[in-house]
RNA sequence: GGCCGCGUGGUGGAACGGUAGACACAGCAGACUUAAAAUCUGCUUCUGGGAAACCGGAGUGCCGGUUCGAGUCCGGCCGCGGCCACCA
């Protein structure tokens, strides 16, 4: 028998073509069945899609198709992130419109994933950047705005003196804008806020629930949240020193045991006292201005000296009025955590050890570490930040830490200063509140007008959507709304004078923060259809990258949230499940004259230390890298397209999804593409051969097995119930592992046959031909669908059920149990499955290793573990 | 500086506390070919003995512990990676 070669190319056009018409992937929101919700993170159209893209999206539609074939109602939807700068960016360099650029992409890159075979309900597409969408994120906005979870509040801005625009944080490199290269600078501006922090300690608590996360995720948003309990103390100031007659300094702290150890106070150079001390004091104002020069860029954070202002104010220490602390301006301190102020303790804390030693502040260690003599304790140039008893401390003296702490806190939460307790309890969170003001054209309008009568008027719902202005361009820095005559003027919807509109977009964050909800109902004329999004939210399988495991993924539970509370949906954890997959990385080639070149124009021989690359092109050697993420600038991409052109969708999928496993980076390499190719031709051989065998579909099922067609249902299930298992846990590269395993075992069962098969056999290869083919179909769908059809099937496997496993054919009527003397393999017995423990033992002790190791003494102990092992102890 | 994760053959990686190295890649040998490709078969952790079948020893970064039994659990090192970070 000749079997021709399985062309890819052809047959995954087809199926696809066959599965679009049939429209067999569409969700239907009244489905009576248990629904299943699995989604990918959705892509920005930066214009072609990369192997990430291919990563996630072939583990996305296996989880799909595999909960389909399980009978579950499975909405598996597919959509654009499309607002952003790199649009703008194109419109500045090219002459692109953004609107334009960007749905040119979408097109581009929808057909790329259609080339993919993904089992995805097209129907409820949805592109953030079309108003049908973020209209209703407008009526959201005002509804968070009447619920009081949005705000308008200053904020620090980079601000590009240059191009006269805000730059984003990623914008800014090494303290400069981008584009113009000009020193940015911090400037306050209003902006609007997402009340966030309202549900810190609700979105810190819910993650414990969260159990289907990846535990280093929860960990991730945990430290994000950085929930701290501690003291707010408020020391009296001695009014004699204050600019305008201050009289008390509010402090936050978690080390209140330590306040004997007090040395100096230290204020943030933004704090309104040391604003208010400069202006009385040019020196300092001085000092401050310097401090913000250099205070924002993270890199020199690092190595920043610290430096500090005496201000001359003094503090009063709570516990003894005769006891006064100089009160510094320092620039470690910032404003955004607790107060923007500190007491410092340096002998416990390694900035305030620093910080006193180089202004001759000295340090009283007040913690003692266990073992240690206080009389001889001291401390120089690292401080003690560990557990042990009070020492200097007056009647803390003798306590653990946790015990001065909670006597501080009775005892000032009694005194009291200026009728006020001098201390209360207070739990800081590090997040803070969501900055959405964006000052760029691409993005969703805030629907707001300011009035210069009425102060901020909301659109009228009759208004909305407030869509983005056609008719702008890109020739000068800044944003173009801001410019544009017509869209930004308008009247008052209130009282009618003139206003203005905001000419500010949301962060595109925002988009992201809530599409999963709209796949729900892509249609409905509100922003959700409740009964539906109640029905078929939360998604149950999240599937992308690690980078978003903080700011994407929180944003999206705040959202949710701040949603149930303006009514939207009756939920608060949008993701049950979450899985962030591992990036696509290869090796990096660099030419001669130091170029990064793309692999394909690469050619690679030999192995180990004989590796040696070229340039396909000249054969001019090139320089073999290290591996590292796919990326532009390193050039060591490989386009998806190419790969999918010369071996199909299928042998892409299958690559990705073998070897490593799916959370960690999987390297790509020519080898290992047609490693998966020629078992993408092996499979189709395999199916082909086993189809001239099988017996028709539908035979009668024989009465009684022989031997080899026993072994081959037993192999066949037991492969049913590990392929099941691994999807399920989603260990991927085990479920390739076991399909290989599986498809060797049906090859070599077939390579045996002697002579014409029997009946049974017959019925058995048909059983197996089918239950793989329905195995892989999940993994390479194109190949399992030619194959079901070479089969004689006239379904499609796509709509298939799940092969029904035969728990029976999984266990053994005698079992091989490895035998170890003293911990280590020495044999092994084959015994009845339910042998008793006697009969296990006196075979055990009847193996001729065994009666060796013993040496004719009987053994001190025989431990059977009963269907595994047997150990001997001699 | 804080928190977290990971160290297994030439490589990617398997392994409910129970036969370490499944499966794949690469490599080597052989079969089929005039030849190559493709395909098929076998070998492939290190090491000692043996012509071979085989028989032994060591082995999951290092040191110790718990256990009949540890890649897996506990403690301490070493190395690599990630995230956060003048956060009081």
């Amino acid at each position: 028998m000749v079997i021709e070669r399985y062309n890819a190319r052809e047959a995954e056009a087809r199926w696809q073509k066959v599965w679009d018409e049939r429209g067999i992937f569409a969700t239907r929101n009244d489905d009576p069945r248990q629904k299943y919700y699995v989604l990918e993170m959705f892509p920005y159209p930066s214009g072609r899609i990369h192997m990430g893209h291919v990563r996630n999206y072939t583990m996305g539609d296996v989880v799909a198709r595999f909960k389909r074939a399980m009978g579950l109602n499975v909405l598996h939807p597919m959509g654009w992130d499309a607002f952003g700068m790199p649009a703008e960016n194109a419109a500045m360099e090219r002459k692109v419109h953004p609107k334009a650029w960007t749905y040119q992409n979408i097109a581009a890159m929808k057909a790329q994933l259609k080339s993919m075979g993904l089992s995805l309900d097209w129907a409820r597409e949805i592109a953030t950047c079309d108003p049908a969408y973020y209209e209703h994120q407008q009526k959201m906005f005002l509804d968070f705005l009447r619920a009081g979870l949005v705000e308008r509040k200053l904020g620090k801005v980079n601000w590009d003196p240059v191009d006269q625009t805000v730059l984003a944080n990623e914008q800014v490199i090494d303290g400069r804008g981008w584009r113009s290269g000009a020193l940015v600078e911090q400037r306050e501006m209003p902006q609007w806020y997402f009340g966030i922090t309202k549900f810190s300690e609700d979105l810190l608590q819910a993650l414990d629930r969260l159990d289907r996360w990846p535990e280093k995720v929860r960990v991730m948003q945990r430290n994000w949240i950085g929930r701290s309990e501690g003291l707010l103390v408020r020391f009296a100031l001695d009014t004699a020193t204050t600019p305008n007659g201050e009289d008390e300094l509010e402090v936050f702290t978690t080390r209140h045991d330590t306040l004997f150890g007090a040395k100096f106070m230290a204020l943030s150079p933004d704090h309104p006292l040391a604003v208010a001390a400069a202006a009385k004091n040019p020196a300092l104002a001085q000092f401050i201005a310097e401090c913000k020069r250099h205070g924002t860029a993270q890199q020199l954070i690092d190595t920043a000296e610290k430096k500090g202002f005496d201000t001359g104010m003094k503090a009063v220490h709570p516990f003894d009025a005769g006891w006064k602390l100089p009160v510094y301006v320092a620039n470690f301190i910032v404003m955004d955590y607790g107060t923007g102020a500190i007491f410092g303790c340096p002998a416990h804390d390694q900035r305030d050890l620093d910080f006193a030693n180089k202004y001759g502040l000295g340090n009283t260690p007040v913690v003692c570490p266990p073992g240690q003599d206080p009389s001889t304790f001291v401390i120089t140039d690292a401080a003690y930040d560990g557990d042990g008893r009070m020492i200097n401390s007056r009647f803390l003296d003798g306590m653990t830490v946790e015990e001065a702490k909670a006597e501080v806190a009775r005892r000032l939460e009694h005194a009291s200063h200026a009728d006020r307790p001098v201390a209360t309890r207070q739990v800081n969170f590090r997040l803070r509140d969501w900055g959405i003001s964006r000052q760029r054209y691409w993005g969703c309008p805030i629907p707001v007008i300011h009035c210069e009568r009425c102060g901020i008027v909301p659109v009228p719902q009759s208004e909305l959507p407030v869509t983005l202005p056609d008719d702008v361009d890109f020739d000068r820095p800044g944003n173009p709304l801001d410019r544009h005559p017509t869209w930004k003027n308008v009247a008052c919807p209130s009282c009618s004078g003139p206003a203005r509109r905001e000419t500010d977009t949301m962060d595109t964050f925002v988009d992201s923060s809530w599409y999963f909800i709209r796949f729900t109902d892509p249609w409905t004329t509100r922003p959700t259809n409740r009964p539906v999004a109640d029905r078929m939210m939360p998604v149950d399988q999240y599937i992308g990258g690690i980078e978003h495991a903080i700011l994407h993924l929180l944003y999206s539970r705040f959202f949710t949230r701040a949603m149930r509370a303006t009514g939207h949906i009756d939920l608060d954890e949008p993701f049950t499940g979450l899985f962030t997959q591992g990036m696509v990385v290869h090796e990096t080639y660099q030419a001669a004259n130091g170029e990064w070149v793309v692999p394909a124009e690469v050619k690679v021989e030999g192995a180990g230390e004989a590796r040696r690359a070229s340039l396909i092109a000249n054969g001019e050697p090139v320089t073999i890298g290290p591996i590292e993420k796919m990326s532009k600038s390193k050039r060591n991409t490989v386009d998806p397209d190419d790969i999918i052109a010369s071996y199909g969708a299928d042998t892409a999928r299958w690559f990705m999804l073998s070897d490593s496993p799916p959370e960690r980076d999987v390297i790509w390499t020519e080898e290992g593409v047609q490693g998966a190719w020629r078992f993408v031709q092996r499979l189709w051989r395999l199916v082909r051969e086993a189809a001239e065998v099988a017996a028709p579909a539908g035979s009668p099922r024989p009465s009684r097995f022989s031997e080899p067609a026993l072994a081959l249902r037993k192999a066949v299930h037991r492969a049913l119930a590990r392929v099941s298992e691994d999807i399920e846990r989603l260990r991927f590269n085990v479920c390739v592992a076991h399909i290989y395993e599986f498809a060797n075992a049906f090859q070599a069962s077939l390579a045996d046959l002697e002579s014409e098969p029997a009946a049974d056999y017959r019925w058995a290869v048909r059983e197996a031909a089918d239950i793989l083919v329905a195995l892989f179909h999940p993994m390479m769908p194109h190949l399992a669908e030619e194959c079901w059809a070479a089969l004689g099937h006239k379904t499609l496997v796509a709509s298939e059920a799940w092969p029904q496993l035969e728990p029976d054919l999984l266990i053994e009527s005698t079992i091989t149990l490895p035998v170890q003397i003293n911990g280590k393999k020495r044999g092994d017995v084959t015994v009845a499955r339910n042998a008793a423990k006697t009969e296990i033992e006196s075979a055990v002790l009847a193996l001729d290793a065994v009666k060796r190791a013993l040496d004719g003494k009987p053994p001190k102990k025989v431990i059977v573990v009963p269907q595994r092992i047997v150990n001997v102890v001699a």
